[in-house]
DNA sequence: CGCGTTTTGTACTGCTCGGTACAATTTAGG
DNA sequence: CCTAAATTGTACCGAGCAGTACAAAACGCG
């Protein structure tokens, strides 16, 4: 036994890193959300990360790997309002809250266009295949997440009985994808909180 | 060698094409559908065109104008139901049969999953810039179009005079959209049509 | 037939891709 | 000091990319 001491203690011992890991995965972020998995080559990571290749490679494993990190620094920040709104106090409300943090994310001019998890590998090579699936299941989980909720709101009398939460989710997460598609084709914040108002229309009383 | 005389003979004086134009690029359509414009090889696009290389070359030009083609094939074929939704009687009808025919296009089985013109390059590299605006500009028509349509369904009392057509327009796309996102995870049509009867109303009387 | 014209298949170009080998460099521990 | 461990930069790898040169093959026409 020659540490007892795991990993506690950094106590690195070789060369320090010259580079911030979490400030080089926001800069892979914007790439990834601005190109696309496969759009985003590595001299366009490396050269927005300051860092060169094996650097890349040690810190984050191969691309892939890089992406995930990425997609879950994504969900935990510019995404995170999609959880949050869960916990508004009415399905109305978490709906509406989905949908304007929705625009708020999709129209900050700090981002890139668009929603990452729509954009990252909708349709791609053989290659980034498994990134394809990965998004896909990212998306599905908040569908469920969202009827998870509006069973719970239904069985509280904050919906009809005779509504459906699965279709209820499944709206609320078409309105909200058909949104990123919009705000990638220049949408402007006021025309996508029209369709926001014009969705909310069909939501029951 | 028998000749397979492809459309027409219009007394071509070389060697003649062992092909079928059309029927190759239909091919090419349903390579761009299924992987998007980056994803679509060269290699993915002959072999399933049946041709080589130097052919397509010969006959499409390069990868983005048989691109450009196969759109136009896609817009002519397949998603002729966005124009042809156009002529139904009332708005209440063209959003409504928009939105079935998108379900149709969507489920059809012979077809790739979700839709040419939202994902055949919606996040790409700098390579595929120019397809990416021609998508834009592509979606951009359809709500244009629409906008039209319900302009003129206002004037002729079909619509209530404080309804925005742009609005009604943008959010007819969103939902179509969101259907194409929705279709490519893998959503069943009894899905979609829940969740069509859902946008349905939100749709002015 | 011979000639011009067009398509076909093979083989190649230059380039970029994701991923790594390797040596120099910089730290900590003995 | 010396050694081990970790990062850094350069330079490279095989593979795949889009696109093309070239010659053989297959036609219409005289």
């Amino acid at each position: 036994m020659k540490r007892p001491n795991p990993k506690r203690a950094p106590a690195s011992r070789g060369r320090p890193r010259t580079f911030d890991v979490d400030r080089a995965l926001d800069r892979a972020l914007t790439v990834f959300w601005r190109k696309g998995y496969e759009g985003a080559s590595l001299p366009d990571l490396t050269r927005a990360m300051g860092i060169n290749r094996p650097s890349l490679y040690a810190a984050f494993g191969n691309k892939e790997q890089l992406f995930r990190k990425a997609m879950d620094r994504y969900a935990q920040g510019p995404a995170a309002y999609a959880l949050c709104a869960l916990e508004a106090p009415t399905a109305r409300a978490v709906f509406e809250r989905l949908l304007c943090g929705g625009i708020d994310m999709l129209t900050n001019p700090r981002n890139p266009r668009g929603c990452l998890a729509v954009q990252g590998a909708l349709a791609c090579g053989d290659a980034a295949d498994n990134v394809r699936k990965e998004l896909i299941a990212r998306r599905a989980s908040l569908v469920t997440a969202l009827q998870d909720r509006f069973e719970r709101a239904r069985s509280e009398g904050d919906l009809p009985p005779d509504s459906d939460p699965a279709v209820l989710a499944r709206y609320a997460a078409t309105v909200l994808h058909g949104l990123s598609i919009q705000a990638t084709s220049g949408a402007t914040r006021q025309e996508m909180q029209r369709i926001v108002e014009m969705a909310l229309r069909a939501w029951p009383t």
